[in-house]
DNA sequence: CCAAAACTGTACTCACGGTACGGATTCTCC
DNA sequence: GGAGAATCCGTACCGTGAGTACAGTTTTGG
């Protein structure tokens, strides 16, 4: 890794901590290379403006959270050849690495910018509605192998029920942040959880 | 109504509109005040600051949800005297009313601030979260009027149950937004509905 | 009609995003 | 070890938006 490379990478950690905090707008760029430890020459070097500074902080996060989805997911299906219980330990796993963090969640880039969206140009609002799809389909297709084993009780569509967790979560976290309880969060997840075993469990 | 009022209630109004299309930080006042009609001198006039137009922002965002809610669930009670039918019919009502905004729900007031919170002074946050406490125990009343009645079947935490109706609309809004899809927002209100009746049901 | 309320107009300040550009390091690779 | 590219600094500048100050004007209601 290049010097530069490290350069953009400590840029793009500290402005995703101060978004989160206070928003795109709120966070000046003056305060951000304050904390970097270089000049707004240095800044505009590594990205041409605002919105490719957001661009690329939203690749990072994209790129994290999907990594750790994978593993997530990968443990559950490891732990259990049951469909059901694979994700419902996922589930398990995801409250728990959730409630781990040290001041809760920092927040849902998404989220952030979804309640932002005139500040950024197509390229940025189409990327988080890429991602959101690519999630949702995730889940989708791991609800449709439960199915085939576990046809659900009351009739839902399974499209409704892979968007829940991402509602749910998104949710969870501004509420978490609202009311400065971090718990939230992590119950919201297991309650989901409850929701899929009250769904799938055959009686 | 003195013109002065009508003045401010249409100042609000138009920033209300602005903050959730775009946020607060990007929101100008000159914009606000080229919208309503008044010179800058005008709106230091009713607002000392931005802090204050967001205090009265959140107040009139506060009382109209609050009032939409009264409504919704009164009518329920209203049609019938069962809690849980009477909860799952206000939950329709709701999943409607969210449906046939025009342009889907622009967005929620609090959500918008819990990502820019460091923008805002010490009142505003409180009333936000005092306003989502609020909303979290009118919900958990309902439930423990239903569950009086009917004993849940998987052991949920009440307040979770409550907890999770903010959730899901804040995080349904967020998804609607960002995909471009109002028509997500009313199904997981209905998918949350079938969670309540899958919970609460007897055999 | 008169005083208070509801504004207008002008002229500032300060912070922030962004541009422009020349120069100085520092790294990398031959 | 030298050359060229990558990385970064310094400085000066522009436009926009928040906010202040304050004197003056219109509008409203009793």
């Amino acid at each position: 890794m290049g010097k530069g490379e490290a350069t953009r990478e400590r840029i793009l950690e500290i402005a995703e901590a101060a978004v989160l905090a206070k928003g795109f707008g709120a966070t000046s760029i003056d305060e951000v290379i304050a904390e970097a430890g270089l000049t707004k020459s240095g800044f505009f070097y590594h990205f041409k403006d605002k919105n490719a500074l957001a661009r690329e902080m939203l690749r990072r996060y994209v790129a994290t959270n999907d990594h750790l989805f994978d593993e997530i997911f990968a443990r559950g299906r490891q732990l259990s050849d049951d469909p059901l219980q694979a994700f419902l330990i996922s589930l398990k796993l995801l409250a728990e690495t959730m409630a781990d963090l040290p001041n809760g969640h920092p927040g849902c880039l998404i989220a952030s910018i979804c309640y932002q969206e005139r500040l950024f140009d197509r390229e940025v609002r189409e990327l988080t509605a890429q991602s959101v799809r690519d999630w949702n389909a995730r889940f989708r297709k791991i609800l449709d192998g439960i199915a085939a084993v576990y046809p659900p009780k009351e009739p839902v569509d399974l499209d409704d029920v892979a968007d829940m967790l991402s509602c749910i979560v998104d949710g969870a976290i501004i509420m978490s942040k609202t009311l400065n309880d971090p718990s939230r969060l992590e119950r919201q997840i297991l309650l989901f959880r409850s929701f899929v075993k009250l769904t799938f469990t055959p009686n």
